[in-house]
DNA sequence: AACTATTTATAAGA
DNA sequence: TTCTTATAAATAGTT
């Protein structure tokens, strides 16, 4: 806004609409970084070019929480740089750069989605941790994993329920053959194979537990 | 800025730091709808005062996400006010608003890991989507997930195992009783105990898919 | 919350 | 791209 006023929707001109988009873009990351400093806020700023290239600012906590992770950080600048293709794209057939097009279209929708579940659980952990009772919003994604792991959880115990029934009346099968066989002592204890298997209490998420901490990284 | 220039650092007075960010946070978002709509990008901005309040924009596609999803959108106004808490902190005594503030820091603590988080999860898919070969940053909390998972699967396959040789045992036991008692044939069926549970096959997860199959909706 | 003197940001042009 | 510059917009200090 100076040679001349202009209006504020979206410009035809490619080429004009790069250049603005690069002055304007570096205005709006000077001006997050000056407000988070301040006045000691807590900035993310994520921006995706029509072309699909990123740009971000995360305020300095969240920086010292990437330089924490060394290993990530390392792989940071090589994931900040646009992709091989994207950087080769003025040179690509249009089939290619068609094809690009679309999947950055999705990959920019998908984000759009990932961004909304990530402020939905901050929401639902900023009332947890403050103690408010609206706890209505799901994670979606954790909603599957936890699904899944439920349902796991109960065939698991469903399995146990049923090597215990197996157990019992493999116990009364030996007991009737013994009685057959040998006419007396229904009480004798049991026997080598059921030595080797524990025998099963009645809470089987507790049985669970313990498998569980027999293979404690899974696989 | 314009009575005077300022230093960009943060600025002591508490009144004059509110005001501020009042002022600039507004600045801020106009810039960010401008840019979205001048130049077609995809921006999402998310911005925590000092004392915990948030503020966000995100662009067009992103919101239509929000709107999609009706139930989550009628709690989004809710959750977007600051928490009642928050809202009586002037009125509270020392000891409450100094707890409050540590909550406050811990919450934005975990959110800076979470964005964080996306922001490594987005550039993978980024890349994952575009081709690239950069694939070894990982969602720490979806590998925890996925860890558990595997180690429910591998779990309920040791149970499987152990069913179907619990189950052979049986059959060994009463081919021997029958041969004990009756002394003979070695090729005869089982009974009804065996046919109300369905013999194993050497598969076992193909099996743990049919009971996934039985409770589709976990519990 | 409003005002306004200045500083900043930036559209158009080179 | 980068620089220049005329002008629009943002905003620090004040009321």
């Amino acid at each position: 806004m100076t040679r001349r006023k202009i209006q504020i929707k979206k410009i035809d001109n490619t080429t004009a609409r790069q250049v603005t988009f690069s002055k304007r873009r570096r205005g709006l990351f000077k001006k997050a970084q000056e407000l988070s400093t301040l006045c000691d806020a807590e900035i993310a700023l994520v921006v995706f070019s029509a072309t699909g290239k990123l740009f971000e600012y995360t305020s300095s906590s969240v920086q010292q929480v990437i330089e924490r992770h060394g290993l990530l950080s390392s792989n940071y600048d090589q994931l900040n740089q646009p992709s091989l293709e994207l950087q080769l794209e003025s040179s690509t057939s249009a089939a290619l750069s068609k094809e690009i097009a679309e999947s950055t279209h999705e990959l920019r929708k998908l984000m759009g989605e990932e961004l909304q579940e990530l402020n939905m659980k901050e929401l639902q952990e900023l009332e947890k941790l403050l103690g408010s009772g609206l706890r209505r919003v799901r994670d979606a994604k954790g909603e599957f994993f936890l699904k899944e792991i439920t349902s796991l959880k109960w065939k698991g115990s469903q399995m146990m329920q049923e090597n215990k029934r197996l157990k019992q009346v493999m116990m009364a099968n030996r007991q009737v053959q013994t009685l057959e066989l040998e006419q007396g002592q229904s009480s004798e204890p049991i026997g080598d194979f059921i030595h080797s298997y524990p025998s099963q209490d009645h809470d089987s998420s507790d049985t669970s537990l313990k498998l569980g901490q027999a293979f404690p990284n899974g696989i």
